[in-house]
DNA sequence: AGCACGATTAACT
DNA sequence: GTTAATCGTGCTC
């Protein structure tokens, strides 16, 4: 059986390049043996300490500990009070960087996942960060996760290829009070119709 | 010890 | 379009 799981020399690259190639690889959640999984479709761009849109501008601390750690591993959060959000971190060991990944297309597991989002409409049960967290049960306990590990639980797999005219960026979503020139960068990426 | 706010979501006017 | 929900985190006193 071929090994289809993303390696790490994937994530050790430029964060930018890593959510832009994100985009079509097949996220992959495995629970009691099931596999729910998802298309990617939407990343965010979160790179270093002079970002200040990322976590770790206030530097090393318990919380962004994992993003300083080696890439390919899970950076998952809790905020608002009742979300979780979960990134890959990205670059090298020692640069805490990581790509958000904000929507995925559902493909597997569809019944788990509808029966997660509450009988919410198939569009609405993974076009957001936290609700892909719900629909997949990602939450804190991944935190820390090497998603290259061939036990993991959590990893990406390879999918198709997508071309670049499908592909638009954005600034990102969510950042009432960083600064400029943070605020405004095109570090959204976004999959379109191909 | 206290406080303001958040890489969001769902419900509501 | 607006706003409540809900609590961990990091900053200030």
């Amino acid at each position: 059986m071929v090994d289809h799981r993303l390696p790490r020399s994937f994530f050790a690259r430029p964060t930018l390049l890593v959510a832009r190639g994100l985009l079509g690889q097949r996220l992959v959640r495995i629970e009691n043996g099931v596999r729910l999984a998802g298309i990617i479709v939407e990343t965010e761009a979160y790179i270093g300490e002079s970002d200040l849109a990322c976590h770790a501008k206030a530097g090393r601390t318990p919380r962004t500990a994992i993003m300083y750690g080696p890439p390919g591993h899970a950076y998952v959060y809790f905020t608002y009070g009742m979300h979780w959000l979960f990134n890959c971190v990205t670059e090298r060991e020692g640069f805490p960087a990581a790509v958000l990944v904000r929507a995925i297309r559902p493909v597997e597991g569809l019944a788990i996942m509808a029966q997660r989002r509450n009988g919410r409409p198939q569009r609405h049960w993974t076009d957001g960060p936290a609700k892909l967290c719900q629909a997949l049960d990602i939450n804190g306990s991944l935190n820390g996760q090497d998603l290259c590990a061939p036990d993991s639980p959590l990893f990406i797999e390879v999918g198709d290829p997508l071309p670049d005219s499908s592909v638009t960026t954005t600034p990102r979503v969510g950042l009432n009070t960083v600064p400029e020139p943070w605020k405004s960068k095109p570090w959204r990426f976004k999959a379109g119709a191909v």
